[in-house]
DNA sequence: AGAAGTGACGACAGAACCTGTCGTCACCGA
DNA sequence: TCGGTGACGACAGGTTCTGTCGTCACTTCT
């Protein structure tokens, strides 16, 4: 038998990207994926939620961001606050090539892409969350969550790619990118 | 029999958005909204392609906002050809009833609100190559973009608890609130 | 050592989602 | 009057996801 292999998450994560990798989302079925991992189809729900989850229920950034927000000392700016707060994001990451792999195969298939989004969504509201609380008004803590995903986002894309240049260096060079393209977008005469 | 009544996909938008409403997304069968339409199952699929799009299908956005750009005279900002685009949105939107009913019900189904993130999503990426083939640079069009669809959001939200104000107007005060903001979390020094 | 508990797993059943296919019926233009 | 077309019902079947139960390895307590 091929039970008690032990890991048997990690052996239906690296199953299912191989698959979607060859024959896209759609085209794997879930007892292919428990298959090539000597499982069956109901144990792999035993593990993740449904069939897109088993690229995303890893991630678990939501609580690392929680307690890193936390960290930051009292009457910091918000975005300096978040920047702050990402630039320890590599630690609880995946390895590079999991990642790059993992991009390609999501980019390509809607339904992932759409797990993509809320997950998120999902994060915007829990650090959204976590500004509130720590005295932001909501307004600020809504843009600067927006603006700081966007920044969190450009420099994660950049960091799959550049295996040199430490994370916190590209989290602050993409926030200065950011800020030029934001400042350009508004006319000087209309700025406060 | 019930067949050639007419209108067989309003029916059915309007089955599904109450059933949704009473038994939850997840609670209700497409057969059920079928039933309640005088149709069959088989007829929903060929209405709509998924169980979701039944609250989204009809939205069809996008080729509106493709038409308003292209209008807008050449040489416009980025900024403002996407609020002078959007401020003909409620033209192609459906009666503010329907409207707030299926905001609710959206907002409290997860995998409606998924639907709804990756249309945004189509939508922006939509809005994104407008505004490059008018000449305006990736970063440029990318920000604008996302800084008008929060503030689109935010018109769209008032203008539908708001009977009397022009929604052009709406956009225009949505679009002072959101730079006021977002002046508000950039420090002054590090303006360029 | 042996008994009881726990957790991962397989096996099976079944509801709901979604698709393919075919025949039927109303309507429309020639 | 006759074909063409589009909306529809009926049926079959694959896939996703859930509930339930029994089994087996491992652990813990006696």
């Amino acid at each position: 038998m091929a039970r008690w292999e032990g890991n048997a998450r990690g052996r239906l994560e690296r199953a299912a990207l191989t698959l979607f990798g060859e024959q896209g989302y759609d085209g794997t079925t879930v007892a292919q994926i428990a298959q090539r991992a000597n499982l069956t189809e109901r144990s792999f729900y035993r593990w993740f939620s449904d069939k897109r989850e088993v690229l995303f229920a890893g991630d678990d950034l939501e609580a690392h961001f929680l307690a890193a927000i936390e960290a930051v000392p009292a009457g910091t700016g918000a975005m300096p606050t978040l920047l702050a707060a990402f630039a320890s994001v590599p630690e609880v990451l995946r390895p590079r090539d999991f990642l790059r792999e993992r991009a390609v195969v999501i980019a390509a298939n809607p339904p992932l892409r759409e797990r993509e989004l809320i997950k998120m969504a999902s994060m915007s509201a829990t650090i959204v969350g976590a500004l509130l609380s720590r005295g932001f008004d909501e307004q600020t803590a809504r843009l600067a969550t927006e603006v700081g995903s966007a920044v969190l986002g450009l420099a994660t894309r950049r960091w799959m790619d550049d295996e040199q240049t430490a994370f916190a260096d590209l989290l602050s060079a993409s926030a200065s990118d950011l800020l030029a393209v934001a400042a350009d977008g508004v006319p000087a005469g209309k700025r406060s």
